[in-house]
DNA sequence: TTGAAAGCGCTAACAT
DNA sequence: ATGTTAGCGCTTTCAA
């Protein structure tokens, strides 16, 4: 056994080539036979040892009624014995099912994206799915988006779930997506469109909660630092951020709104660029929990103190929200719910499909979020 | 298209059946037939069209040199016209080799899995495989353990990355799934073992880093708040942190160490309990970011200034601890690396296991991580 | 350079 | 209740 040490070139470009290795330490003779190259067990030998036909074999691991007891107990004890495992890929070749979900997905490194993910992993699993999980950069080009579903439907995939964000108001483009869907699919974040089923988070509500509960605190100059305006939810809660503002009188303002890239470091120079634009700034909505804590830094730094002077809300609810300084009051999403949703009407819309019921019509489902207050927007209106 | 609002009830279980369903606007009847039913095209299809056999349609989409240049125009030709697509599940079934990797993981709410999971699926992508993906949870018993893997098999996955950590010092439950891993697999998170190979970041040298790091700023008692110590990871930093104290001649104190989950309310709790314990604490080491951010968080409540009376380090560099109050110092370790590479390897066990060479010894490979200086670290000795 | 035959492991459809 | 036949879409092997 060796044990080889690794030191990161990080001036050097990132691929594995270029890693400085160094040896450290010891090679030991021990060598362990793991596995040998056992061909694996197969229904015929099943079928044999148990004395049956293949086929008799197959209606026991489908659980068909049309087996005698004895015949059924007999092949179970084979099948224990000789330890077989059906083979999925040639079940999902005769079957032209591969009970098999592709998600493609970006973002992962931000807390939604991810629980979204992690929803619908487990829910698949617990439907008795695999997930292909392919990953695409935020700013895919088409070129990246076509090459990750095509790999997905080359492996068979009976859906797709869709939870990379929208790339901007480019109907187009998603028109050409479209026709290269040949599986039931779901989005997860996509403007409302008839023909697609989309089940997202209502985002535009949750920029609404927030914006409205500064303004319930007596915030009169609230500002928002929005997500990526190419991106459907950050559009959302930036139309939320205006209804608000609306909804007291308001003519939401340019010069209180800021875009960020869902960073720290964006929202924490958002706030240096608001406070300069706007003296009298007393209320922030930030775009997510990120750049919620970029600002309260930057606040911190300029000495303002939250939420006396300003009272600041992000969006998401990390668990770090609650160990902020001070603690960051925010919106809670229900992604893992949506993800499981989503796996659920993606199955449901398969099994239709399958039963010819194909009826072609998207539906929308937004999962309503919630207010939860901390410290950082209790305001104290002077 | 209609458009569903969900409201769900926290109050009641998690399943998407009991959430409360609560019906909001407008249907439409735009109907846009999206996909028709259309079956497949296959490789014979092509043949037919092309004039030629099957297997000279194989032979191109195979990149063999034996087909005349004419021949491969003309069937290309077809393939672009026809929009053919390979099936990669039945090329599967007759290579008995499916090009897809199977990856099991745990706590991806947690940066290090993360990081180190989308390293895998980048470089696992990048060299044309599939990923399929299996979740754990962290405590994943032996037999959802086993299902996952079963689940992985059945799929005829290539070869297994293991990304969940190592649970307990169990060596005969490790025994008993390497019988089952009849393909190629690579660890994350492992003791080293002679016969399984473990690609991981070097905890032991990231704990002591940071710990080393405390004592030159001139911290005389240096607390850590560890991970679960069932974890390989959280074993090896507490190690680390002891070798560095017994390089400054201390013996590592059981009143300095406390326990945590890796979130940041254990590192809430930990510095209370802390403070108590040890009246004279000046340096803490903290297991992880997030628990590095609960620690500041209480040390503040507590009136205890960050660093001046007490320095802080985390582990990971999240994106987050620049912008932490203050920014806190940590350990940053090459996870996408240490993903990409553990791929690579496995992809060489694969294509030497096909070609008989299969050794059957492992090898560790462990990669450095470095030290990062902020301010929450640099303690002002009395 | 090309084609014909066989078969990967399994199940659907029809036998009996 | 069980077996036989055929074939999913592709590649391998061998022959031409």
């Amino acid at each position: 056994m060796s044990i080889v040490f690794l030191r990161c070139l990080l001036t050097a470009s990132k691929t594995y080539s270029t890693l400085f290795v160094n040896v450290h330490v010891n090679v030991n003779g021990v060598s362990i036979m793991t596995n040998s190259r056992s061909e694996s067990v197969t229904i015929v030998q099943v079928a044999q040892e148990a004395g049956v036909s293949a086929q008799t074999v197959s209606r026991v691991l489908n659980n068909r009624p049309d087996v005698s007891a004895a015949t059924r107990e007999r092949i179970l004890g084979v099948i224990e014995r000789l330890n077989y495992k059906p083979n999925a890929i040639a079940r999902g070749l005769v079957q032209r099912k591969t009970h098999s979900l592709g998600v493609i997905a970006a973002g992962l490194e931000k807390y939604g994206p991810l629980r979204t993910v992690i929803g619908i992993e487990q829910e698949t699993r617990a439907l008795g799915y695999s997930l292909l999980l392919s990953l695409i950069p935020d700013d895919a080009t088409e070129n990246q988006v076509v090459e990750a579903l095509e790999h997905l439907l080359a492996r068979q995939v009976d859906g797709v779930l869709w939870s990379a964000p929208e790339i901007g108001p480019n109907r187009a483009w998603l028109d050409s997506l479209l026709g290269r869907l040949t599986v039931p699919t779901v989005f997860m974040s996509m403007h409302p469109h008839p023909a697609v089923t989309v089940i997202d988070t209502d985002n535009r509500m949750g920029g609404n909660l927030a914006t409205v509960h500064l303004t319930e605190q007596g915030c009169r100059r609230v500002a928002h630092i929005c997500g990526p305006q190419s991106q459907w939810s950050a559009l959302q809660r930036r139309l939320g951020w205006e209804d608000a503002l609306r909804a007291v009188g308001q003519t939401p303002d340019a010069a209180l709104l800021v875009e960020g890239d869902w960073t720290a470091a964006s929202g924490y120079a958002a706030i240096r660029e608001l406070i300069e634009r706007v003296p009298d700034l007393d209320g922030v909505f930030a775009g997510n929990d990120q750049m919620g804590l970029g600002a309260l830094l930057a606040a911190s730094e300029l000495g303002i103190r939250i939420p006396e002077q300003l009272a600041i809300i992000g969006y998401d609810n990390i668990p770090e929200a609650a160990y902020m300084q001070p603690p960051l009051s925010s919106i809670r999403q229900h992604l893992h719910d949506s993800g499981a949703i989503a796996v659920r009407e993606l199955i449901r819309q398969i099994t239709l499909q399958r039963a010819g019921n194909n009826s072609g019509e998207g539906q929308t489902i937004l999962v309503e979020p919630d207010l939860i207050v901390r410290r950082s927007s209790l305001y104290a209106k002077p």
